[in-house]
DNA sequence: GTGAAAGCGCTAACAA
DNA sequence: TTGTTAGCGCTTTCAC
């Protein structure tokens, strides 16, 4: 099947071309309704598709979303992703999705390949912090927005969770019923950065004992980044000879978000 | 940041445009080392950066691959969308990802969509047989597979398992280890069509417990779609009083993969 | 309300 | 080996 251009609906309706992207667009000038239903016509006895990609070069805009994310078969990601694609759905985009796979080159790679794609936004879910994901931002003047995580060197718009609050609610929640102390399975804590989430449930977690004047040495306890060892880590935990009365773990899960705005 | 293009990189380098691209795209004409140098020279110090949507109007096509799946929040799913995703990256492709959510309406609109954008293959693991969606791929000629699933109304080259043999040899394994019988836990079989997973999976047992000389009669057990259920009903089934000797599930899980070629 | 035409940034003939 | 240039299919300004 031959490749059916706007010029062959212009030819087929009898009007100029500029009037088939009127009717396409609905804009941006008006267009007679009798000369509107001929386009229409034409439009579908032709089979006539506008091409996307040419519309992009013309528009200077794509309707493409980028959504970088850490790896999208944990269930966590897969949710995001899958909401993000929704969202960007009704709103009658198209999402591009990259796994950094937890490595900053891959991170970097997507940003690049995204940007150059000129999508029309970008949300990251940074999988740490990167000097030249940063960088790698700040050379394309791009729309993009962090999420979940606001690793330091990339001063964008962030939506994330309360990560520190949550932990402390929850942490308190225990104690108020009770528990004699509560300990915290909390992921490797190798550089507790501000902005990861983990490091932020393992801090409301220290501020909720702390304010309960209850010690938190030797009662944090850590695990492989990943819900199989947590698991088991967990298991060993509460069937050991010093299970602890009540444990926090920071959940993986979407729940109410706020939003940060850099200075700007 | 202004934007900088192919022009200012040639003015740049004193050299023609042309040039600049032999030098983006290694080809398709011979450029000299030196020239070669002062156009990357160029390139970095005004950190140009191809439009890759003006690559894809001239060029004709896109680094895209579109890949719709019924659900990509589920386990499987997933797990293919990453492995696709690696895949494509692997050679310098992006994935465009899109959720049927089981819907035909949403397949369609994918399809119609990422074929739109002119992505250069699309991957379709159909929600199901849909004669709208068999005609939209019609209608662009475009270089789609199958995968998963052989909806019997498109006829595109298919990647799938074996899922009727799998099911059989199962059955087969079972009952060679002494069984009396085994049970199937099947899916909701409404219309069982053939190319459908689950349908397969039915069919094998059904031959393997019928080259045994055995009854299937009342040993097809049955759950909606989805991991929780199908867990729920397997255990209400184990712990009833007609607890079956052996039970098959068809697992969801990609292994090998056979290849079907239409006769086009 | 409609049409002519100038790009959008790049690729790839074709010419030199 | 390098340069010139005609498109790619569409949007949008501007004149009618």
């Amino acid at each position: 099947m031959a490749k059916v251009t706007r010029d062959d609906v212009a030819r087929r309706a009898g009007t100029s071309t500029a009037v088939v992207s009127y009717v396409i667009n609905n804009g941006p000038r008006p267009v007679a309704p009798a000369t509107r239903e001929r386009v229409l016509a034409a439009i579908k006895e032709l089979g006539y598709r506008p091409d996307r990609v040419a519309q992009a070069m013309a528009s200077r805009r794509t309707d493409l979303i980028g959504l970088i994310v850490p790896d999208a078969r944990q269930p966590f990601f897969a949710e995001m992703a899958h909401a993000v694609e929704q969202a960007a759905s009704e709103r009658g985009k198209m999402v591009l999705v990259g796994n950094s796979d937890y490595a900053d080159a891959r991170e970097v790679h997507y940003l690049r390949a995204f940007l150059g794609m000129r999508v029309a936004g970008l949300i990251l879910v940074s999988q740490g912090p990167s000097e030249t994901a940063a960088a790698e931002i700040d050379a394309w003047d791009a729309r993009i927005v962090l999420l979940h995580r606001r690793p330091s060197p990339i001063d964008d718009v962030a939506v994330v969770t309360d990560d520190v609050g949550g932990a402390q609610l929850a942490t308190r929640h225990l104690l108020e019923h009770g528990a004699p102390y509560v300990a915290c399975l909390g992921g490797t804590e190798q550089t507790p950065a501000e902005g990861d989430p983990v490091s932020d449930h393992v801090e409301g977690w220290r501020r909720a004992m702390t304010e309960a004047g209850l010690p938190t040495a030797g009662r944090l306890f850590q695990s492989p980044y990943n819900r199989y060892d947590a698991y088991r880590v967990g298991l060993e935990l509460l069937a050991g000879p010093d299970r602890p009365p009540a444990l926090v773990q920071p959940l993986r899960r979407l729940r109410s978000a706020s939003c940060a705005r850099p200075a700007s």
